[in-house]
Order: C-alpha cells, then structure tokens, then sequence
DNA sequence: TTGACATGCAAGTAACTGCTTGCCTATCGT
DNA sequence: ACGATAGGCAAGCAGTTACTTGCATGTCAA
C-alpha cells in the first residue's frame, strides 16, 4: 500500500477520484489527459490495478464499463502506526 | 515522502525510532539487525538520508555520533490530502 | 599523537518499476 | 450479425532504486 502510494500519477488517480468518485477508465483517462498527465490507458490500468491491490480503489465492472471507486480508510494505517496527532497542530 | 515511505526497512527505521527517538546510527543498525533485518550499516545510512530528505527523520551531528529524531508531521500532508478522518473509527 | 571508533562519500551491480506496444475478449448499438 | 467501443493481458525496454564494496574523514581515549 505503500508502494502504491509512492507514485505521482497513483497520487494523482486518488486526487481525481476523491474529486469525483465512480469514474469510468476512460472517464479517468480523459481528465488526467486534461490535467497535463501523459499515461495512456493501458498505463493508467496498470495504475488502478496496484491501487485496488493496496485497496485504495475499488473497481466495479459493470457491462461494458468498469466504475472506479475510491477508498481512503486503509491510509488510517498510517495513523495508527506512527500515531499522527491530527490534534497536535499546535504551535 | 511518499517514496519515502515505500520501502518497508525506511518504515523499520520509523518505527524503530518511534520507540526510541533520538538514537546513534550504530545503536539503530544494532536494533534493526535484532529485529531481523539484515541491512547494513551503509544502507541504513542511505535509508536516512533519504528519511531526512522527506523531512521524516531530523538528524543531529554531535562530536562523533549522529544522533537521529523521529518526525511524523509530514504525515499530514496524507490526511490533508485525502481527508481520511481520524475520527471516522467507529465500528 | 596515535589507534580505535562512528560515520560519510562514491562507484558499480542487480533487482524492481513504470511504460509502451500489440493483440485479445466482451459488450453495446444499429 | 457486425462494427465500434471499453477494457484486459502479456512481453519487452528503460529508468530508477537499494545494496554492496572500498576508502576517506573526523572525533575520542590513552
């Protein structure tokens, strides 16, 4: 999950998803196109499938398409690791 | 950061320094080596700089020893990011 | 001052990762 | 049924990363 996380165009599919989640493949490509990314889809499949793998993104097939949906509870693992105070945001 | 946290001996370190901020390079190299890993002293050294680099670890010269301290702030960025509310755990 | 200790620096190597290319399957519209 | 669309699978290439090896630097104790 981590590995997923170590790449910028991984980062920027969870950006993307957050910002709308239950895109289709070809929806996602078509955005990341438009915000500069260069990955062909193939590139952006093989994205999404280390993302589903660390959990991160769930994939429902549907017909002919596959929707995308995000999911950011395994990133609490970071939390609950290293004890990130979301509170201690004093000083 | 991310990349930073990719690589599993990198997460050995912050957890070991979790449970003991502020120690040696050497005493490190001897803790992980108790605790299975089988990295050596360079490599565990290359591992910090790239800590330092993402702000994760801050490193202390002092006469000989370089002591190391544990930063988790960075973290926050991740919940920031994707809003992962901490506060979420129920059930 | 001299030897031992703690660490830094650099180059080479092996493994991994991300990307491309080419082809295949399945579904929908007409 | 047939063409077009959405997506999957796999092999090969290239860039990156982690690790090792060897040597250099600086500090402490006697």
């Amino acid at each position: 999950m981590y590995k997923a996380l170590a790449d910028p165009t991984r980062r920027a599919i969870l950006d993307e998803l957050q910002d709308r989640s239950g895109q289709t493949l070809f929806e996602l490509c078509v955005r990341l196109t438009g915000k500069g990314f260069t990955s062909t889809r193939q590139a952006i499949s093989q994205h999404l499938a280390v993302l589903a793998d660390a959990g991160l993104v769930v994939l429902r097939r549907q017909g002919r398409y596959t929707f995308i949906d995000l999911d950011t509870s395994p990133l609490q693992q970071i939390y609950q690791r290293w004890r990130v105070g979301p509170c201690e945001s004093d000083t």
